[in-house]
DNA sequence: GTCTATAGGCTGATAGAC
DNA sequence: GTCTATCAGCCTATAGAC
């Protein structure tokens, strides 16, 4: 009997390796060929399997991209959580502000795929966590509660509210990282200094 | 030797509408399903015509995305030069930014084409402009040309550049753009809503 | 579980008849 | 100039041997 779970064990530990090992590879084939590249068969190549052993661990290819997609919802939120501990609403939403870029910018296929690609896939992937809190309206969250203290404060210019100022930094952010993606060399201005005057207009303009 | 002219004449005009068909076959393709559903045969199909008699008109598929984004680049800087004659630099600015988001949501599917799809495409068409202003250009200097100006007029606040800004904002509007294109439901705020608090923040975060 | 083989689909592009 | 036929290639997904 212990043999036979120590067995099993060992199966299903296998299994969850060779599973990660698939998506390792297809995040590395997205990363560096772009999302159209993301076939069964290349990622068989990669890993030295038969395309079909595939679907032993992933329905479709569909089930692989929301797979790191789900991984990446969760590692942006991870890294708002570490912003978390700023007391100052302002400076904690300037944290997840910066957090928000440098996710992007370091994971340049899977925010891609995130908030890029197809918005079927992005919506039902936000849709299927209404039933309570999952990473992307955590994620969500850290960026419209410090907005939300700073309104509830009185901190916002006269006349502001929460919502769409946090829809606005949102956007705002979300822009320069696409545009950065797709046409690396286009504002010509450095990443950094984009970042710090965005960031430096936004409180201004809506922090007092 | 008149009429040969006329004829050739009428030949050539003949061939320009149906290559101006097939771009509008193409248009309304990419708008209704996307970029990647822009094939020679759904193209055929739509003009009745062959496949193959569309390589008559254009050496292959992306000189014809190509096209649409020249299209598109051109229908931009107009719209922006519909704003040229507002004396007041911030107002022109303003209405530069309101310009350039109408532009975007009424032409999702070109928009898409001319700066979320492909970067390759968009820095090769941008790239051939070099020689003397082409659309791109001008279209980008209808954004920075007011900035510049309340730049020179000592209107920004203090420390702030003129380019640096200039792309701040531009990438602030193709966020919210690209936001609403990929997740039409997502920031939750109304598009104009939207566009007020973004534009109402960067005026009062950059110009004095 | 993993393989090979294959069904059944799509693609861009070209050759050659008319 | 336009067609049909076709090449050569890619894709997802499945069947069935092992």
């Amino acid at each position: 009997m212990l043999a036979t779970m120590k067995a099993t064990e060992r199966r299903s530990r296998q299994r969850e390796e060779l599973r990660a090992e698939i998506l390792r590879a297809a995040r590395g084939i997205v990363l560096g060929e772009g999302y159209r590249a993301l076939t069964m068969r290349r990622i068989a190549e990669a890993i030295d399997y038969s395309a079909a052993a595939i679907y032993q661990y992933f329905e479709n290819r569909d089930a692989i991209a929301a797979s790191l997609m789900d991984q990446g919802f969760e590692e942006l939120a991870a890294s708002f959580e570490a912003c978390a501990a700023i007391a100052d609403p302002a400076a904690r939403l300037e944290a997840v502000g910066r957090a928000y870029v440098a996710f992007g910018l370091d994971h340049p296929e899977t925010y891609r795929l995130m908030f890029m690609e197809d918005p079927e896939m992005t919506a039902s992937l936000l849709e299927r966590e209404t039933g309570r809190q999952g990473p992307g309206e955590r994620a969500y969250g850290a960026l419209i509660g410090p907005v939300a203290e700073l309104a509830a404060a009185g901190r916002l210019q006269p006349g502001g509210e929460a919502q769409p100022i946090a829809d606005a930094l949102w956007s705002a952010l979300h822009g320069m990282v696409a545009l950065k993606l797709t046409c690396p060399q286009f504002p010509a201005t450095p990443t950094d200094t984009l970042l710090d005057t965005m960031l430096r207009g936004f409180v201004r303009g809506f922090i007092r």
